[in-house]
DNA sequence: ACCTTTACGTCAGTCATGTTGACATATATT
DNA sequence: AATATATGTCAACATGACTGACGTAAAGGT
């Protein structure tokens, strides 16, 4: 930690190399994730409703306590956002048939919109970035980022986007 | 929005291909701020002294006014924070000799062993990530990063990453 | 048929981090 | 001399997280 740079030292540049990954990633998620702020404030929502509303789009009659586990968050927390976006319509629950304690999560039509608009600035700067870097690019910050995340987690994200 | 695809798409560019790309940097984020939790929560700081302190020890002799341009946050929020870190010797500013106006920020000794101790585990996290996904792997990640941060700030970026 | 565990909800209090708006001070610029 | 800029500060408030305690209904094991 404390070793200065004594000579010429190669693993000075990969530092650096690596210091850049992590601000880029700050960077791009600090830009990206204002870009739905706008239509939020027009509902009243902040950032995490559209967290909410974004996994309960892509996972149909997901449980709650699916939904826990990706948000990382406590029940007692989620229960707030999702409390609002029930009581206005945005999303029902329903109860499961298998398990009957379990209360699966579905978007409304009004949801559907909401989770549209939402999603639309963001997939529209993804795009763009994906388009200016070329398929190639794209499959290497797909693989890293793919790393990036923790051993409990990848396995189950890569097998969410293996069922599509 | 409900605009089915409309002729050849590449396929990076498909509706469910660009919501991976945004649900991966989700994940990818989660889990990399998390690292340093643990740190921070010996020393009663949070990620907004961490986000301070990181970029404060990458521009030393930064401005107040740099910083918030970085953060994106008000000064009012900063100045809490800043003023902790300053009250318990982890920084200290300096009245700028060009600008007398301006503080320039600096770490004290003790700030630069947090810097490090706060960088470790996000460093190990991405330079695992790009071992596993290799070199060209890492380029296409940085490439697409830059492309989904805003045009405003890229520019600084590009000639930050180049000073070094 | 019990007993325990699980899934979920809720009440209450707290903390970290962000916001707006108003105003103050020192210094730089015109 | 007047104005603009860099920074700080006070005050009030919003959002989204946390812990801890307790409650209910349903599932699962003995």
């Amino acid at each position: 930690m404390t070793d200065v740079k004594v000579g010429p030292n190669p693993l000075f540049l990969r530092d650096e190399e690596l210091i850049q990954g992590i601000e880029l990633l700050f960077y791009a998620y600090r830009d990206f994730t204002g870009d739905p702020d706008a239509v939020l404030a027009e509902y009243g929502f902040g950032r995490a409703h559209h967290r909410v509303v974004h996994f309960v789009s892509r996972n149909p009659g997901m449980s709650v306590a699916e939904l826990l586990e990706i948000l990382r968050i406590t029940k007692q927390s989620l229960s707030r956002v999702l409390g609002q976006l029930v009581e206005r319509g945005f999303i029902v629950q329903k109860k499961g048939t298998r398990d009957r304690r379990q209360r699966l999560l579905y978007l409304t039509e009004t949801g559907t919109d909401l989770a549209a608009s939402l999603a639309e600035p963001q997939k529209r700067r993804v795009a763009r970035a994906y388009r200016e870097a070329g398929a190639e690019a794209v499959e290497g910050y797909r693989k890293v980022l793919m790393g990036l995340i923790g051993d409990g987690s990848r396995e189950a994200i890569v097998r969410s986007f293996r069922r599509r």
